[in-house]
DNA sequence: AGGCCTCAG
DNA sequence: AGTTCTGAGGCCT
């Protein structure tokens, strides 16, 4: 993979790009004309790259990051990529190897990825008729354009992200949002492209190449068990699945590839998406350091986890009307253990001393007489917005009229985080089964204490 | 309506 | 010994 647009002169130099062109203003009645296309942006290994911008030491170096609780690997640079590391290696087994290799490793700092990622997006909106985040590191964007000017604004889009925030993009353009990913990874993997593919530019020779060359299950939407059932009706590559017979996909597969096979026709059927305001779920979930095999340690993971849980549905202005809480032994051992509780609520709420003594009834449900647990979570559902049904007091749990939650919130935003602990979670230092996050970088956007230093 | 399966990043 | 976490959508019953 080709790194040169990191260290290319436009890289640098501020006076490389001219003011906003005249395509960078909201529609008119003239883009009515135009075709829309989608344009998919996307960061290249977009953790590691993060990592990067604070730490220029890391700029040519091979660098992975790691997973919660440092198990394997997420994002790698191209340079570690070509060391024959992969994504999902598990961090133990290269260890050693890596380290020895010179491979910079650091824990997932998601802090620091979001703060990166929102500077992101805040560029790719100004280029945006139609924008949609559609991950930490992607996004979607619909301009009405040409296929000719869009080669322009892709680049400029690219360019403009490595000068202002100092990361590399991808970016594929095409008239449909399969199509787009597809020309994405095309930029990604065609080093002449320069990491922008505008799809309908490729030569119609060069497509149907790629197109013939790549199995079904590089397109978006399509994995492995897709890939099998369709590999058993001679369905192998993308060419043979942009072919393939639209009734019979409907039937044999699902509406859902059925779009996928129009939209690789060039036929756009995944609209942009709304943006969610709530969220319909929360999951809190984390594997332990170490196993637990003790009752009272559980609880304390429980009561913990619904402290962590009733912070997010604060931050979300939500609250929750049904809990389940779980736990589970490795996935990898023999016998898995999976002792689960359903837990409805009287009133929804965000209420942590409600949330943890709902997650302890899981106590009552699982063994403690040799399973060693490795993970646990709780799945909270049933979201509502906070405003809506609350102000029946009636309803109210009494902690809420204290405001428990808000006031711990408020300790924290003081204080720091972990400060304050209710219960079992007011600990003085680490529990021993919390993740590892042992290769953390400095959270040097977000945080003033761990600010980064420029000299 | 809710459990299960598939997928994505 | 050790192998992530979170969220969505469709299908089936």
């Amino acid at each position: 993979m080709s790194l040169e647009f990191l260290t290319a002169d436009s890289f640098h130099d501020p006076f490389a790009f001219p003011a906003p062109p005249a395509w960078k203003r909201r529609s008119t009645e003239n883009d009515a004309k135009q075709p829309l296309l989608y344009f998919h942006t996307d960061i290249n290994s977009c953790y590691a790259s993060c990592e990067r911008i604070l730490d220029p030491s890391l700029k040519n170096r091979p660098v992975v990051v790691l997973s919660n609780n440092d198990g394997c690997l997420v994002a790698l640079s191209a340079e570690a990529k070509a060391m024959g590391y992969r994504l999902g290696d598990p961090w133990f087994k290269v260890r050693d190897q890596a380290l020895a290799r010179g491979v910079v490793a650091r824990s997932s700092n998601y802090e620091l990825y979001g703060d990166i990622s929102s500077r992101v997006m805040a560029v790719l909106r100004e280029y945006a008729h139609g924008f949609e985040q559609y991950s930490i590191d992607e996004a979607f964007l619909t301009i009405p354009v040409s296929p000719a000017e869009a080669v322009h604004i892709a680049r400029a889009i690219k360019d403009d992200l490595a000068r202002r925030i100092g990361v590399p993009v991808c970016v594929g353009v095409a008239r449909s949002k399969t199509l787009a990913k597809l020309a994405n990874k095309t930029a990604k993997k065609v080093p002449v492209l320069r990491g922008v593919c505008v799809w309908d530019r490729l030569p119609q020779a060069r497509r149907s190449a790629l197109c013939q060359a790549l199995p079904v299950d590089e397109v978006w939407g399509v994995a492995s068990r897709t890939r099998k059932k369709l590999a058993g009706m001679g369905i192998l590559t993308i060419a043979d699945l942009t072919e393939a017979d639209i009734p019979m996909i409907r039937k044999r597969f699902s509406v859902v590839l059925m779009r996928t096979v129009l939209e690789l026709r060039g036929i756009s059927c995944i609209p942009l998406e709304e943006e969610r305001k709530f969220k319909d779920q929360l999951i809190y979930s984390r594997s332990f350091s170490t196993p637990i095999v003790d009752r009272e340690e559980m609880a304390q993971v429980m009561s913990v986890y619904a402290q962590r849980a009733a912070k997010r549905l604060v931050r979300d202005s939500q609250h929750a009307k049904h809990l389940s809480a779980f736990c589970a032994t490795s996935y990898y051992g023999a016998d898995l253990v999976f002792p689960a509780v359903q837990v409805r609520l009287q009133a929804p709420t965000a209420d942590p001393v409600v949330l943890t003594k709902a997650g302890l009834k899981l106590l009552e449900h699982a063994a403690f007489d040799g399973p060693r647990y490795a993970r646990a979570g709780m799945l909270l559902t049933d979201l509502t917005p906070a405003d809506s049904a609350t102000a029946f007091d009636l309803f109210q749990y009494p902690h809420e009229k204290r405001q428990i939650a808000t006031t711990i919130a408020a300790i924290e935003q003081k204080l720091g985080e972990g400060t304050v602990g209710l219960g079992r979670a007011g600990f003085a230092r680490r529990p021993l089964w919390e993740m590892k996050r042992e290769l953390l970088s400095p959270r040097g956007t977000t945080h003033w204490e761990e600010l980064v230093a420029a000299r």
